[in-house]
DNA sequence: TATGAATGAGAATTCATTCAT
DNA sequence: TATGAATGAATTCTCATTCAT
């Protein structure tokens, strides 16, 4: 992605002060939005004065294309491992599901601004940052499946980009009542981590029945 | 639910005037959400004095809470008609859906605000919002799985508070993949509307595979 | 002149009240320029809120341009008169000199605005500006001249645009020593009322043996 | 003058990197004013440090201060040859503005700053830059004058003061119409090269009828 | 009850100046 | 001597809210 650099005076700093100003960036954005968020109450929680942010990104534009970047960056180490192991479709998806779990509890403001973003017209590059960041997307799952289907693992007739469209829009859902529950306990789902667990094995055994070659494999 | 009610002075207008009060302020928040939206800008459109707006509605928080309580007595009146028609539970789904379509191309900016506020904002603020639209997939999805089951149309080993999250999930999905593709053609899936109906045809039928009693039809 | 006016708020104002918004405005452009003008220093000096000078006009430019546009209409009355004058043209243009004195002590801060305009780059409308204001200019002057070269009073070979120019700078310098010398007694040329007149006197001799017909009247 | 010396350490410096500095400095003065001008933007230019700056100049204002009187010392070194040329007062009047003209071509931006500056910003700010260019008038033009007045080419009656002046606003007045038409095509009066050569000419010879001893030639 | 002018806190951003290295 | 990061006051402008009429 083009312009998210910040300013290289940034980079110079100490990475414990970059880290501190990224991480209370994203923690302002995560809780207002982007037009909500407020620079003046950034650098005050940092304890730095407000010119120096300027000295670090050019601006308020900037800066939460850098925080958006770094998550998205730390997003996709998450779930490259997964691709290449050599296990069922099934595992596969489940895997995947409590990868992007241990994702959003170890970095739960990024997902956040995710969901943030996802409906706020008004941040000029929210297309392409949707584009960018669909947890579980086409881009990540279609592959997945033509790959089972080739093994045999799905049935011939599945639609593919269905299933697909099917697997993202489960994955996603379950990644929000997760966050939710996580982040503010609101319990939507009274989604506590065993209650997740019930569900997605609950899912994965319903996906069997609808997509497996010879139903319950 | 509390605080959402407008001032006396409010619903002492004619009927007409509020409608196009709540309309107009629905359309301002969907536009630029909660922090973006403008008073001033709603008070010119709808052609009265700032003050009286303060005269309706205690304040912006307020006047959005109405307009969303407005939406979502909107919305259910839309499903309420489907719970009783003497149909399979897949054909109660199907009706759903598109019913979901027809309330999004008639009321677009209602879902436009669900979507803005779905993560917007503090916490209490959503809390209060999104508890009220549990209400779809517990208040009007469980029973009506419930009864399918009941009637054997589902197997009985079906965990069905899951099968009602998962439904949700893709109604939600898929109502989302709608209204962007209607509203500003991001159009993630390029959904169109063949494609749309394409999507829910192969769904209803994995459906039917994972759920249905009798497994693979 | 277009997108001058002000908001009409402003023009519900008591007349003193608006008054005192120009004319300290007037003060600050004509103190600091455009660029370097603050309303925050505006409104200070005025006694009135930040947002009420945004109640008032659409911005600073807009302020400005008003301020402008007040001073133009005074400054374009105050040389009208002459034209018509049944007197010679070296008559006219002492009268028209004497006017332009006249004018810089009634209002001093508008014709400071306009000498601090004339060398500002970065007022985007200052073309415009300059264009509408030029003391006595080629439009005031040319005509002048050529009636007079018709009554006889101008030698014919006399290159009239020239003239114009000429006549056109001296007046200007005029103004321009006189109020300066007014407004903050540098006293470039010592510039007192006697010695003005003096410089006055000379010149319209110089010119008379320089343009008029015959020589010496 | 007072006040304009530079730190020891600016002195100090390569010829060549002291040039380049004022020069700098001079076109960012002369595109954007004294208060528009912006330090970041000079040093960035240049390629030195913000510290540095603040080493040779103890702030803006001594900086501007220095970089003007350097443009005046310029225009200085631009009249003295003609002084002393054995030709008659309108001739040197001739190539004085001449010599100005070939000036602003080469200096195009010193001659910008000292328009820009000429009204601007306080008064004893200003004071001083104006005070410093009388000598164009008094020191330069005046004595000129008298010896001409002395070697008998210019009538004794003419008031050689008055007289000064007059050349003054004209001289400056082509310079300004020939600068701005040079510089960014304003155009005021049209003054390309050759209008301006028959304005001179046609002013010369207006001048040797108010002046010049033996009246209407 | 309706009005809309007045308010002032708060937004993003700029920039001359300082100072530790 | 040279550096450039840090500062914070100042800039223009927005907007929810109040209140006298």
């Amino acid at each position: 992605m083009k312009g998210i650099e910040p300013k290289k005076t940034f980079l110079a700093l100490p990475l414990e002060k970059q880290k501190r100003i990224i991480e209370t960036a994203a923690s302002e954005f995560a809780e207002r939005g982007f037009k909500g968020a407020s620079l003046n109450s950034i650098v005050e929680k940092v304890g730095i004065a407000k010119g120096s942010l300027y000295q670090y990104f050019h601006d308020k534009q900037h800066l939460f294309l850098y925080v958006f970047d770094y998550g998205i960056r730390l997003a996709k180490g998450a779930l490259k491992e997964i691709e290449s192991k050599e296990i069922s479709i099934f595992e596969q998806i489940r895997y995947s599901i409590f990868a992007g779990f241990r994702f959003v509890k170890k970095h739960p403001l990024i997902y956040q601004i995710y969901l943030k973003i996802l409906f706020e017209d008004k941040v000029p590059f929210r297309k392409k940052l949707i584009g960018t960041l669909r947890f579980y997307s086409h881009k990540y799952l279609l592959p997945l499946l033509k790959r089972a289907k080739e093994r045999g693992e799905i049935r011939p007739d599945v639609d593919l980009e269905m299933a697909a469209f099917m697997l993202d829009a489960m994955m996603e859902k379950m990644l929000q009542a997760y966050t939710l529950s996580y982040i503010d306990s609101i319990g939507l789902y009274k989604a506590d981590d065993k209650t997740i667990n019930r569900l997605v094995d609950a899912w994965i055994d319903i996906l069997k029945k609808g997509l497996a070659n010879g139903g319950i494999d």
